[in-house]
DNA sequence: CTCTTGCCGAGACTTTTGGTCTCGACATGA
DNA sequence: TCATGTCGAGACCAAAAGTCTCGGCAAGAG
């Protein structure tokens, strides 16, 4: 609280000054995933994209709150490759379509290292941490919404356990892109795709 | 290299002087575990277990090479939660108790947050990633052998990805640990078995 | 017993890195 | 023309990992 006059002052008051430059916002963000992509394991750090963007590190924080932010954000910016939301009007063919699509979207050489940089920043990032939550609960959704469709439409068992077949296709994404001992390629996603479809099909 | 005389001086010389005190080794990983399961979401220093312990700094770091070796160290000590090397005879049996032995061990209140922590750390540590990727090596050869002795005995279908089933196990149960959005439950992990031997029983 | 060796606790110190603060320059619109 | 707010630059701060040093002391060798 703590008014100064009127309501509040800051939202009623016109933008005056100077205004925020779109082109540096995207050089900061050019340099972070191009950082991030090339990176030899060495973390980036603030400094490196703030130099590499030829940027003031203030200007970072002044419009991100924490670098994992900034992470998530040029990730946002050409998550392009979200998975398209096709309707094939068979669980199989949408379930087959969607993991391949996110499959090899995510194992892609210019996603995956950002991918995995964005993993190991959330492990230290409360703010970025919360931010992948949000955003992997939206990827499960969009999965989710694929099979309950197949459900409504008489395809599955009664007893199938949507949200296990969902955290097995995202469970093994994220397992394989951090541990990166098995490929995640479009054969792979047609595996787990028909294997999900057997166990699960109505009887 | 370099050699001062003879062949090894370090090596040839019999250990003098005071020797390793075996209490201090146990407070030290027993002050690791606790603050690791007691933490609440801030993270553990080695300041902090040093102090907890009753331990000078240098004495960790004398016989560990970095934080993350001395939770994995502590971890290990208790991980006589490893599954049990079961053989029922019959795919369904074998995997159902390994899954479910390996779930609610990962999901107890005093592991799940040990193994997250330890995933946090991993993520920055190097010396304990390597670890880290030999233990989880290690577990997967574990369950690949239970499905191998299955195959041995013709309960699969010739083309069958086992290492894809694996993953589906370990990558559900890292993902659920981590991300917290769901339960790792022993009803959970009798679903996945049945899953993975109805997806993969030979026709 | 006594002496050397090497562990122990303590804590100062170094380095890295995320994040804040300040400053002079300058763009923007009223 | 002038207040406002952005920009680059860099000093600064705080937290934490890891190193170094020191005085004390336990354990075995002689």
């Amino acid at each position: 609280m703590t008014p100064s006059s009127g309501q509040n002052a800051q939202a009623d008051r016109p933008h005056t000054g100077r205004r925020r430059n779109e082109r540096v916002r995207e050089a900061i963000l050019a340099a972070a995933m191009d950082l991030l992509a090339h990176s030899d394991g060495t973390p980036v750090t603030v400094d490196t994209i703030a130099r590499a963007a030829g940027v003031g590190k203030q200007t970072i924080y002044r419009w991100w709150p924490s670098k994992g932010a900034v992470f998530l954000d040029a990730l946002s910016e050409r998550a392009a490759t979200v998975a398209p939301e096709v309707d094939t009007g068979a669980l199989a063919g949408d379930l087959e379509a969607f993991v391949t699509a996110t499959f090899t979207g995510a194992a892609a050489p210019e996603t995956a290292p950002v991918l995995r940089s964005l993993a190991r920043e959330a492990a230290h990032d409360r703010h970025l941490a919360g931010m992948m939550s949000e955003f992997t609960a939206a990827r499960r959704a969009a999965l989710r919404d694929i099979l309950e469709r197949a459900g409504r439409r008489g395809e599955l068992a009664g007893d199938a356990d949507l949200d296990l077949m969902v955290d097995q296709v995202y469970g093994v994404l994220w397992y394989r892109l951090i541990l990166d001992h098995a490929p995640l390629t479009a054969d792979v996603a047609v595996r787990l795709a028909r294997t999900l479809v057997a166990a699960s099909a109505a009887r």
